[in-house]
DNA sequence: TCCATAACATACGAGGCGTATGTGAAATAT
DNA sequence: ATATTTCACATACGCCTCGTATGTTATGGA
């Protein structure tokens, strides 16, 4: 690993490096986007490796070299599901003033989130099946500090009345997900929304209480 | 179909064929309960229909005789577990005094029975995975009727604020649910299970309020 | 220039599920 | 009472899938 940056022009030997390495990241990510349409589409068990990585103009071979396994798949795709998740509803609630209508705002944003297809099928349903108690996984722990975070501010601030904070999101965070499920496999998707949030709503009035 | 029954001693024919049906109904149990151990013990997926069958003597012909596929023993599974836990949720609350505060305390009774691995491993893990979501499945429905039942009543007689009741029993459902997973994946359950009780009253006060 | 290693492809073996088929006993029809 | 059909399984087969072991080629380092 030792070169001089001023004497790399393109075709170097540097360059050359530069340009491999970005090759082999563009299989990985080419794996990694054909596991996830492959798991959103068929789910995780009914998911040929391969299938999914002649998809791509690759074999098995490809795939247990940069994931391990079929789960070692399944955990990137998960963490990266995950990590977009996270970003979006941080995104979602940047601006807000009202700190206590924020929570109940978040679990909103959450719920709408949690309506996509591909975040209900691989991250709920096969997700704890294929990798055990979403507790564990180091990825799901993004969305719900937040959560927590916030909770605790509101506490420490004396905003709302003191709660386990914890405690509170992970209730919180089941609820959500669970009215984002009903929501999916309803007839009138947008009608059963309205009543999760307006339930939601009143559940959450019992945390942001003063 | 037609015989006496006053003549009908043992060795009769109607005792020969309520002995056959017996021993055809002590098949599918065996199948049943093996079925449950292994999902248990080693998860849907990893349990091996071979194995499970031979461990009762038989073979995995007797088992797509009576269940059709490794999936219909999985939704016979689900179904007797289930039936079990709306039956243990209805004797926990069948002398309750204060109505509103029972729907807090069904919640609780719900969080403790919802710690039991068997349930954790085979209702809410595998089960989704498995089966779809769980609002497809005729059993699921059974603890959540109840739910509903609970609080439609508890709105009708002004006894809580108007509510929608289904809205609020699946969120109140995701989130005891949520709280059993997390206590059952915590190194002290019964600190954890605590800290999440006070937290589900917290929350659920914000429901019954008048 | 030679060797080690990385990044894949290829080949092999082991289960596992579902189904088609066989079988003997019981139920039913004649 | 006998013949036929149906039931409750057991047996046998084929197909698919995953994981691993083994090449193979190109790159990086000495």
């Amino acid at each position: 690993m030792s070169y001089v940056a001023y004497v790399n022009g393109p075709g170097s030997v540097y360059m050359k490096r530069v340009k491999r390495a970005e090759l082999i990241k563009q299989t990985r990510d080419k794996l990694l986007a054909a596991g996830r349409k492959a798991f959103a589409r068929d789910g995780y068990h009914a998911a040929s490796m391969d299938q999914l990585t002649a998809d791509v103009g690759l074999t098995r071979g490809a795939l247990y070299h940069h994931f391990g396994s079929k789960r070692g798949l399944m955990e990137a795709v998960v963490e990266q599901i995950d990590t977009e998740m996270a970003g979006r509803l941080r995104d979602a609630l940047k601006d807000a003033t009202d700190r206590r209508q924020a929570l109940i705002d978040e679990g909103v944003a959450y719920i709408k989130l949690a309506l996509e297809p591909e975040f209900q099928r691989i991250v709920l349903r096969d997700g704890p099946a294929v990798l055990g108690a979403p507790m564990h996984w180091p990825s799901q722990n993004a969305c719900l500090a937040g959560t927590i975070e916030r909770i605790q501010h509101l506490v420490d601030t004396g905003e709302i009345a003191p709660v386990d904070a914890e405690a509170a999101a992970r209730l919180l965070d089941g609820a959500v997900l669970d009215a984002a499920m009903w929501i999916a496999a309803a007839d009138d998707p947008a009608a059963v929304a309205q009543r999760a949030i307006d339930a939601f709503t009143r559940l959450a009035s019992g945390l942001v209480a003063r």
